[in-house]
DNA sequence: TTCCATGCAAAGGGTTTGCACTCTC
DNA sequence: GAGAGTGCAAACCCTTTGCATGGAA
């Protein structure tokens, strides 16, 4: 991959008030070309192909600033499964508890109704509706 | 706690098919006595306490058997952070990102609307919904 | 020069596994 | 005796951390 082909997702990393590197560029490049659910190991193996001298420890950093940063969201699927979700538009998730598999579920087809009532302090982060499917027995 | 008082909860694990052992009652009793949230590694030391001849993996083994028996729900709160419910009540959760504080948010507050298309093949096994809060900064 | 980002490898925490022992039926 | 259930400890997996290097401002 050429890292340079896309300058919109290094528009969109300074936008987002994060300094550019050649990692953050591979790693965003990887992530944002297309809507895409990677774990962070599968994104490692995929941003070591075109920059190998990218680290485990890169990976997982560059993941959290783009979190904080909300570029990204964090979908805790199973535990010690995360996934991370490229789309940031409101959706909710069909996630197979026996295959893995993940997709999405438009937002025509659901919907949250309602707000629950939040103790003094507090702020709501963001909702996560994970519709949890298996195949039949 | 004496492990005999609750009589009702051997008859609840005995009508969901599951043979009674000693450990497993006194996990019973620490789940089922009333609704709580609890982590594997808190109910441990709780059982321990009644029950010292109690291992983790007993404790582990137990608990995924009472979640594939339906007597309890698994709740993916956080990546490697697994919560267990013992309200099996539809109801949602507000869970707390900084302090791990997880509590219920009434069906009466929430609901969700629509039913999303399954794949063919496929069953609907739980919808999970968090909402992610946090301390105002 | 001063930061910040990075690579590497090791540590960490929660969960699962393997194996031998014990108990029940 | 056969099959489950259990205890113990080690193995495992993914994530995080520490530290020294390297590059950018």
């Amino acid at each position: 991959m050429n890292v340079f082909e896309h300058a919109e997702i290094a528009d969109r990393l300074r936008a987002a008030g994060i300094p550019i590197t050649l990692q953050r560029l591979a790693i965003a490049n990887a992530l944002f070309e297309r809507p895409v659910h990677v774990t962070a190991e599968q994104l490692l193996r995929q941003v070591k192909a075109s920059v190998p001298e990218t680290s485990r420890a890169t990976v997982y950093n560059s993941l959290k600033l783009f979190v904080d940063k909300g570029l990204l969201k964090e979908l805790v699927v199973d535990p010690g499964h995360v996934v991370f979700d490229s789309n940031t538009e409101p959706h909710f998730h069909l996630y197979d508890i026996v295959t893995g598999n993940l997709t999405d579920v438009p937002a025509d087809q659901m919907s949250v109704i309602g707000v629950p009532a939040l103790p003094p302090g507090i702020e709501m982060e963001q909702i996560d509706v994970i519709v949890r499917v298996r195949p039949q027995r």
